[in-house]
DNA sequence: GGAGATGTAAAACGTACGTTTTACATTTCA
DNA sequence: TGAAATGTAAAACGTACGTTTTACATCTCC
C-alpha cells in the first residue's frame, strides 16, 4: 500500500479513538511507520491531515450508504456501527474541537452534512415516492444523527431504535 | 459572584465554543479574569474543571427538561438551542475530546446520560400513560440527540422537526 | 492591631506541540 | 552511470502547554 493511504488509515484510528487536538504528530508518525518529514511531503500539516482524513471517511461512509429505502439506509448505518465501532460523527466531533476556526476543516464538514442531507432526499423520494417529502428527509436526518450519537453510550440497539422510529414515519408519510 | 461561579461560567464558555483540549489556561484564567493560582485553589486543574463545568451544565439542562410531555420536551429543547447556540452536545464532544480515557470526565458524561434517559422514561410514562414504554422512550431519546447534533448545521429548525417526529410516534403509542 | 485567609502578578518548571532542517541511505530510471 | 526522487533518523526551531512557586497586596474579623 502506498504511503498516503498508510498514513490516512492510520491517523483516522487515532483521530477518532483519542481526539483530533490530543493526538500529536509524534504519535502519527508512530503509528503510519514514517518520519515526520515524509508526513509533511504527503500531507501538508496537521490541518490538511485531518481535512484528508474526513474527506477519505466521507466517500467510504457515503458509498455504504448507496441504498434504495430508508429502512436498508438504518441497516447500512447498523452495519457500521457494528464494524467500525461507535465514537459519535467525525465530523462533528472535528467541527466541535476546532470551534468551527478552521476554514479547510469546517468546509469538508459541511460538504459531507450537505452530501448526506441529499443522499437522504433521494432515498426518501424513491422509498415513499410521491415526490420529495422534505420534512420527512428531515427527520429521517435527525434519526440517523440521533442514533449515531447514542450509539455512542447505547451502542448498536440505538440504530435499531432509530430504524424502528423511521418505519412508522415512513408508514405515515406511504398512508 | 464568587469566584467558583465566575471561573465555571467563563469556562463553559471557552469549552464549548473552541473545544477543551484547544482552550488552554492561561485563556481560562484571563476571560475568567483571575490568576492560575487562584483558578487552581479553586478548580484544582484543569481535568477537574471540565469535569465541574460538565456537573454545572447538567444541573442546569436538566433544570430545564423538567416537563411532563414530549411535546414540552421537545419545546423546552427548541429554548435552549436558541438561547444557548448550538454546538452539538458538550458531554459527548469531551467524551470524544478525550478518547473516554479521562474516568473524572467519562463519569459525569455517563452519568448525564444516564439521568436524561431516566427523565425521558418518566416524561413518556405520564404523557403516553399505560406503564412504561421503553420503546418509545428510547426513540424519543433518539430524537433529542439527533435535533442536538443536527442542529449545529441545521439551526433550530432541526429541533422543530424532532418534535414533529416525536408527535407522530407518542400518537402511535397512544392509539 | 495583627493573624489568617484570599487574592494578584510574574517567573519558572519540565514537557509536548507543530514544523523545519540537516545529514544520509535507498530506489528509480533516462 | 549518475542525477533525481523518495525515504529515514534525529536534532533543532520557537511556541504553548499544565502546573507550581515566589513575592506581595488586600481584605476580614476576633
Amino acid at each position: 500500500m502506498d504511503v498516503k493511504s498508510t498514513l490516512l488509515i492510520a491517523a483516522e484510528r487515532l483521530f477518532d479513538r483519542h481526539g483530533f487536538t490530543a493526538t500529536g504528530v509524534d504519535r502519527l508518525t508512530a503509528a503510519a511507520g514514517m518520519s515526520s518529514r515524509t508526513l509533511y511531503k504527503h500531507a501538508g500539516g496537521k490541518t490538511a491531515l485531518i481535512a484528508a482524513v474526513l474527506t477519505e471517511r466521507d466517500r467510504r461512509f457515503m458509498r455504504r450508504l448507496d441504498v434504495r429505502s430508508v429502512d436498508a439506509l438504518f441497516a447500512a448505518l447498523e452495519d457500521w456501527v457494528r464494524v467500525e465501532g461507535a465514537r459519535g460523527c467525525l465530523f462533528l466531533r472535528a467541527h466541535g474541537e476546532t470551534g468551527g476556526a478552521t476554514p479547510e476543516i469546517a468546509e469538508v464538514v459541511m460538504g459531507h452534512k450537505a452530501a448526506l442531507r441529499a443522499r437522504i432526499a433521494e432515498i426518501v423520494a424513491v422509498d415513499v415516492g410521491d415526490g420529495e417529502d422534505a420534512a420527512l428527509a428531515e427527520q429521517i436526518l435527525i434519526l440517523l444523527e440521533g442514533a449515531t450519537a447514542a450509539a455512542v453510550y447505547r451502542g448498536p440497539e440505538a440504530v435499531a431504535a432509530a430504524r424502528a422510529a423511521a418505519g412508522v414515519l415512513v408508514a405515515k408519510a406511504r398512508a
